[in-house]
DNA sequence: ACTATAAATTAGAATTATTCTAATTCAGAT
DNA sequence: ATCTGAATTAGAATAATTCTAATTTATAGT
């Protein structure tokens, strides 16, 4: 796999801090400004399922005072509130998603990317046999290859 | 989740030299005797999922030189080789798994444990939409929940 | 069998992502 | 305005893994 392109840096567009501090509360979170912070800064990068690290850059950006253990404690909290999963790739960083529709994760082998494809897992029909007496409460998939946008490189070659 | 209860020290059963010596071979390896203890402990261990720490405890007991590096080194080479798959949950130590059937992995949020799920993924009737343009390699699928032992237990209470 | 060579192994240091600690600050209830 | 527990902070600590440079080993060619 290449390494990941260096991404170029982000200015952040307007955020409602009011519709994030309002999302936060609801989960039942209390509201803080680094919440706030994380929160916003990982729904406008919901695409690129940033790591811990690059989350905690975009957020200094805006807010200078913010730490790492910040980061992972919001982080944390949001996981837990229902508002972000976390995606784990091979032994990489753990990548976060704020798209919290089921869907699976697919990364390119080419380019490091990853994309979310939507639908919903089915245990029981998905091509696995669940052995009786499992209860099965959560179901993840995973998928790699090549995305589009390489594919055509490679095409190209 | 549950501290992983200690594993019994294990007793290697009589395992055929040879054998696991010829499938490292087939697979296009210089047979070692490191990579035959690791490949052998593994394939005695194939349900527990073992670490890389704990494959090391296992082979050292075997082959008291051993040292840990190797332990890595010749797990990616068997992993590279096809003779053994990665199992990553979550952000704990990566498992390891000799069973090249396609399955899938479930673990128990109770008491930590690893089961295979035997099957066939099918990314495109798995019940995600493939966008098009994407050429999917490979599909992993994990599942989480409760296992029967754990079930059990739980139900007693 | 003997030797050359590349591949594999080794101990230990280094790295990376993450978690922990203890002190400070803050949000919300009173 | 004050209190209290929760959240934040910097930095140390940890865990899993990878790297480094020196040594050993497996195999191919004689």
């Amino acid at each position: 796999m290449k390494d990941v392109k260096a991404r170029t840096v982000f200015v952040p567009p307007h955020r409602e801090r009011g519709a994030v501090d309002a999302c936060i509360a609801e989960a039942g979170l209390r509201p803080t400004a680094q919440r706030s912070v994380v929160y916003g800064v990982l729904l406008d990068h919901a695409k690129e399922h940033p790591t811990a690290d690059e989350i905690f850059m975009q957020a200094k950006a805006e807010k200078p005072e913010i730490s790492m253990a910040t980061v992972y404690n919001c982080l944390d909290a949001l996981v837990k509130h229902h508002l972000v999963k976390q995606v784990h790739l091979d032994r990489a960083a753990t990548r976060y998603c704020p798209n919290m529709h089921e869907h699976a994760h697919f990364l390119c082998e080419e380019c490091g990317g990853v994309s979310d494809f939507e639908g919903t897992a089915k245990p029981r029909t998905s091509g696995f046999k669940v052995p009786r007496g499992f209860q099965v409460m959560q179901t993840e998939m995973n998928m790699r290859g090549v995305c589009p946008d390489c594919a055509k490189l490679e095409g190209a070659r």
